[in-house]
DNA sequence: TCTATATGTCGCCACATAACGAAATATATG
DNA sequence: CATATATTTCGTTATGTGGCGACATATAGA
């Protein structure tokens, strides 16, 4: 493994929000709104965000209609060494007071379809 | 392990020169004036990135007279994160063509003292 | 004590990065 | 075809980071 391509990845999980994200990602596949709720960042933050982590390995997108929706690359899929960082970094945080709530927050956000997450968000 | 501490962690394994410190450090102890040597930056420069290091955890010195010796940390004085740290990054990077031109370097700046090496250093 | 020297600290500059809003793009729906 | 909307791209701005040189500090040796 080159120098670059292991900072490509380790870069891309030295991030808290992009943390934040790939931890909700384990929970399964969420589209870039999903993700702006939990994070309360703008879209386009959310979507270079989620680039980055393309970018590194970490996670793929299938679009689905009007939604992209992104997904921690399975183990098979990934170079050994992201799927390390994968693990490493799962473990490291998943106790962490901000995870831990975001956990609670996710599972209020996944109540809801993507589609009516959208439309409560436009009545906001 | 919370969030802040991951991040000074996995950050200060994020930068090209800090690796090729820590790559070299397997070797055993270095002294500043030997990785100056070894990544031709300025003495300020490596004992910024040497502090860095050590604030994470991952290295630690000893002070023998006029010099400054820095080694990687025993496992078992590291947390568990630090450690895996440093085993995940150098099982990553070791092969990558400029630690393995590192490695030759570094037998050549070793075949000196420390006191040799910076009296060389005058000379330049 | 005075000088030389190895390392650390500080201030500055250049560049990278993360944030936002606005505009562009793509797609579902009337 | 036109509109609404989810996402991406682009431009701007604020902050973070890595680099250097100059100066401060600590220690060895004259």
């Amino acid at each position: 493994m080159s120098i670059p391509k292991f900072l490509d990845i380790i870069k891309a999980i030295s991030d808290e929000n992009r943390l934040r994200a790939i931890m909700a990602l384990r929970t399964g596949e969420l589209c870039v709104c999903q993700i702006v709720e939990l994070l309360q960042l703008a879209h386009s933050t959310v979507s270079k965000h989620m680039s980055i982590l393309k970018q590194a390995g970490l996670v793929e997108s299938r679009k689905k209609g009007r939604w992209v929706f992104y997904r921690l690359r399975d183990a098979d899929e990934t170079s050994s060494l992201a799927e390390q960082a994968l693990s490493w970094a799962c473990g490291a945080v998943s106790q962490d007071p901000i995870i831990l709530k975001d956990e609670c927050q996710l599972s209020e956000v996944l109540r809801l379809d993507p589609e009516e997450l959208c439309r409560l968000k436009k009545k906001k």
